[in-house]
DNA sequence: ATGTTTCCAGAATTTGCGTTCTGATTGGCC
DNA sequence: GGCCAATCAGAACGCAAATTCTGGAAACAT
């Protein structure tokens, strides 16, 4: 072969996906990415083609990151409301964390881009779904075991926590303050437990 | 005086606030808000200045229509579980509304320009907080006339309202169906009786 | 009616940024 | 060691969009 490659494709899509995450599609420019992951702008473009893409791939890296997340805490057989529990202070803590109020990179990218890229849009609900089904799985798994209240349908409370979390990563990214935030959380145990 | 202005730029504002919460501030164009608004470029930064301050009035007139409705539905005297039913009927279905899938300004902004505007930024905080507040008291008041369970404190059921309320909103604009969404408000109202 | 001032429509300018290109450089291989 | 292919760094290009400019038109005051 000849001159290798500087960089590692995957450490630099990871560089990029938290700085699309911080500052969204319109505000990262190709020269901050160069800056940011340290690879050259041909790097970039021989590796990932043009910016669109490199946002759609850090997207889809950000799902799988937060799909392994969730299924570290609730993919064990049986995982009922605690695991949830688990999952969500695990969760709440990422998309509310300080360090750039960078949200959630779904509910980010729905709002700046789904409108305009049908594409992009049809990604999202897929995987809107996909997480909302998972609550829902564990949380008829908690009612089975007797740990969640049953007279309201596992469908219906999964929507309201993944309602509730978007929300809660949306407020933090516009101000809201994680203290004001948290009691969201437990505000929704104390409901789950009847 | 002389030549007369041909346009009202209340009206003006209006249509540019239909589009800018819509597409979002990067993918609105001057040439768009010229066409939709009718109004000539002159006239925009004539009266306006320029597309930031454009955006920023835009914001103020959605906060200000945000505003009234609430209170149009929540400040009579004593207004308490009844009126927040209503008024939340009512959000819902603008922040969920399948025509241009808009969501809801506040969190669209939040989203696309708060990391990187600080006057936006505090600006959307303050608002967030008015709100939220005017929740509390409507809740607080129902708690008083018996009509919403007391274990919970106001503070709390109206954190997890608004977060909710915005989820739904980030939620549909990122192509959740509103039949998916409206399950959420009922199942709402059913903890909220106790 | 006419002059003057502001307005309109759209052309011209400028700027920012995504993308492409270029010459130098590096690392493997004969 | 020298050749080759791919990479790097940054300059150059092109385009899209914000802003400004300009010639013509309209309305009010006199």
């Amino acid at each position: 072969m000849t001159r290798t490659r500087e960089f590692d494709p995957d450490a630099a899509l990871d560089k990029a996906m938290h700085l699309f995450w911080e500052r969204g599609f319109a505000h990262t420019s190709m020269a901050d990415l160069v800056r940011h992951t340290g690879v050259s702008r041909y790097g970039l473009y021989g590796t990932f083609g043009n910016k669109d893409e490199i946002y759609r791939r850090a997207l889809m890296r950000y799902i799988e990151l937060m799909k392994d997340e969730m299924q570290k805490d609730l993919r064990r057989p049986g995982a009922g409301r605690a695991e949830l529990e688990t999952y969500f202070r695990h969760i709440t803590g990422v998309v509310t964390s300080d360090e750039g109020r960078k949200g959630c990179m779904v509910c980010n990218t729905a709002a700046e881009l789904a409108p305009h890229d049908p594409e992009m849009a049809a990604h999202l609900k897929v995987l809107q779904e996909n997480l909302r089904a998972m609550l829902e799985d564990v949380i008829a798994n908690g009612q089975k075991a007797g740990d969640i209240r049953t007279d309201i349908a596992a469908r219906d409370l999964a929507m309201l926590l993944f309602a509730m979390e978007q929300g809660m990563a949306a407020l933090h990214r516009g101000g809201t303050p994680v203290e004001a935030l948290l009691p969201c959380f437990d505000t929704f145990l104390k409901i789950m437990d009847g």
